[in-house]
DNA sequence: GTCTATAAGGAGATAGAC
DNA sequence: GTCTATCTCCTTATAGAC
């Protein structure tokens, strides 16, 4: 929902258009630009808060990330908590999407096995997305306080009964379900959050994809075993 | 830290303390001064760092949370750069203190019990230290290249090796040693750095005592089953 | 639609009064 | 030793030329 939303918000300014000869034409090409200086505004946006923070991020830099000047980025995006909010906005709704639809009558194993595995490659394919959000948390949450309290509070409590009702059935030891969570979370998300110190002990130039798959199977394979969740095929 | 940090500021005008006589214990009262004063600047600013990151925390704000004038934060600290780095280096003195002394020969399950045990202890009584070191890797590590190179690398690698010998005795599962240290960062680190989410979710406005025994034990016994590894009275 | 110029205030750092 | 005043540069944001 977040992909292309940026199209319907002024997209024709009535007095410019106004010339008949030209207009489809610019229309067209102006609307193309705009799409994608906004993407570039907004990914290059996403690295520089993730690596400053909020307060530490300078619109100069945003512009110079994104190859605009720094005008444009104030012309697209209103001004600096706008579009700080918007990136928010747009991870939330990503990691919304995750493990949307999870019954008691599922089996535990499969499950948290995609828990795990969706997280890893939510953190892999927006690392920034995650270390903006980190930053954001690590910095008090001045924007998300109502989220946390709200919709993910709801999001965790609905799984955390899921995972309590395994654990009544046998299914699961009857460890508590929200500390189970956190660290799915906190396991996952540290690939990208703390990157640059796993790849400095670790003295490689990126983690690869086979290294993400081992990485993967290892905290399942702890994870699954360490909270008595018999795999799939046993 | 901010109940009562006003007073000290201008204790002694120094005009009045010229005499003769007021010498020695000036320079005592002197000394004890720069002393606090340091320790309230140092503890300021690590709540500032934490919350904001290198470029976002301004020197004006710090000075506030300590209840002095900005210039005394130069005059003391010399610039914010040396501020900063010397927090590190004190967050890092901290975590090098952390299982520095284990063998080959110890029991397993007691000292990884004991690495979860003594990173939560950490996180818990130094949680902006643990912040202030996590905006740092988010932000790429910028002032920590060298030693995430160096002395962690180094660091992880010999207790990695331990590890290994251990799975290779049978007394773990063979697990990459490496993914599980990092395992236990991140779990026990997420409730320094992740502070503001987990209250928010579970509705606290603290953790308390008890609640971290609760996950201390609980990490424990999931990783510690996870891993094959039987508690010690087992 | 796009960019230059600039306003208004905050940053880090220093000089020098006391 | 301590703090006020100030320098210079950089910040967000806007006004208005093109």
């Amino acid at each position: 929902m977040t992909q292309r939303n940026s199209v319907q918000t002024k997209v024709v300014s009535s007095k410019v258009v106004s010339s008949k000869v030209a207009t489809r034409e610019r229309g067209e090409a102006n609307g193309v630009t705009r799409e994608r200086n906004e993407r570039e505004i907004l990914a290059a946006a996403e690295r520089i808060f993730a690596r400053h923070g909020y307060r530490g991020a300078s619109l100069q830099a945003i512009a110079e990330e994104a190859g605009l000047p720094k005008s444009n980025v104030l012309y697209y995006m209103g001004n600096k908590r706008g579009l700080y909010v918007r990136l928010l906005e747009r991870m939330m709704a990503r990691w919304n999407a995750l493990l949307d639809d999870i019954s008691v009558d599922d089996d535990p194993a499969e499950v948290l096995e995609a828990f795990i595995r969706s997280k890893m490659d939510l953190s892999r394919s927006h690392p920034e997305g995650s270390r903006l959000f980190a930053a954001e948390i690590l910095g008090g949450a001045p924007f998300l306080q109502e989220y946390l309290r709200g919709e993910l509070r709801d999001w965790v409590e609905a799984r955390a009964a899921i995972f309590r009702q395994w654990a009544e059935r046998g299914l699961m030891d009857p460890v508590d379900p929200v500390w189970l969570i956190f660290l799915i979370w906190s396991a996952t998300q540290h690939y990208a959050d703390f990157e640059a110190q796993v790849l400095g002990i670790t003295d490689r130039e990126e983690l690869s994809d086979a290294d993400v798959e081992n990485i993967t199977r290892f905290l399942s394979q702890v994870i699954l075993k360490g909270c008595g969740v018999t795999p799939r095929q046993a």
